[in-house]
DNA sequence: TCGCAAATATGACGAATATCATATTCTAAC
DNA sequence: GTTAGAATATGATATTCGTCATATTTGCGA
């Protein structure tokens, strides 16, 4: 489903969108204890983040990784895609080329319906949206 | 979510179960084109299932596996914890143990509820109930 | 402008999954 | 019983994912 890039990713970007702006940063080693991540394994994350615009990041002393207010809009399943590719989260279960809504397959709709309101969730679910049920109270930011 | 095994081997059964019985084996290699799963890996797959008594096999001349009768109510979790683990399929999304419904992770509804929901599904239908859904063309058994 | 602190780029290694190959064991049929 | 045909056991290899380490580049601050 997501491999563990794509969560950490999610994870490293929640956690920066709560904790940092343009005026904020912060380095990697003061975020990767904090959600639990590998040092060089969220450096690595962040660094392909920053490469295709989900986060920021500016070098040298006083510099950090952050997330720009203009960036919270991002949806979720952007993420994924670019961490996971594509693929992965949308092939079939059965990885079936002929296999769709119209002509499923046996397992289609035992997987396909829980696996298609996922993918719908990520799609319509962005970063301001979940930091909000945080800040509320609603569900809490894992370490 | 699943590995490809697993995903395999359901294929696998539910071609059994529409294909054989006690008195109608099939060798593997009559069936590993038919499914599209590599040979070898399709043997050892089985293999695994019998050993575990999800299907049957006999050896020698005019052996071959089959799906005995008693064994189309076994439900499609068990086929799957058996070649993934049942870990595997269970575990948080951001894998934390402080994560579970009542107190949950920001991400934990997002995922959740199209996960828990998977999971019902497995552990409900049964590999008899599929294979009425392809006899009825409700659904299409994979190649 | 110089030095240092940060991200960035690169790649090596480990572990799990996926795949392939082969020697061995059992058993039905002659 | 002998033989041949099948599963079974075992393990070698490939590929992808996860992790770690280090050299390089960039830009702030003195």
């Amino acid at each position: 489903m997501l491999t563990n890039s794509a969560k950490y990713a999610m994870k490293a970007v929640l956690f920066l969108a709560l904790n940092t702006n343009e005026n904020n940063k912060m380095m990697v080693k003061d975020i990767y204890e904090r959600i639990n991540v590998p040092q060089s394994y969220l450096a690595k994350l962040l660094q392909e983040l920053s490469k295709h615009n989900i986060v920021s990041s500016s070098r040298g002393p006083k510099g950090g990784f952050y997330l720009d207010d203009k960036n919270k809009s991002i949806r979720l399943i952007k993420i994924v895609d670019i961490i996971d590719g594509e693929q992965r989260l949308r092939s079939c279960m059965l990885s079936l080329k002929e296999c769709d809504n119209e002509n499923p397959c046996a397992l289609h709709r035992l997987v396909g319906d829980a696996n298609s309101s996922f993918i719908k969730n990520l799609e319509e679910t962005t970063i301001e949206s979940l930091i909000a049920d945080v800040r509320d109270g609603k569900s809490i930011l894992p370490l």
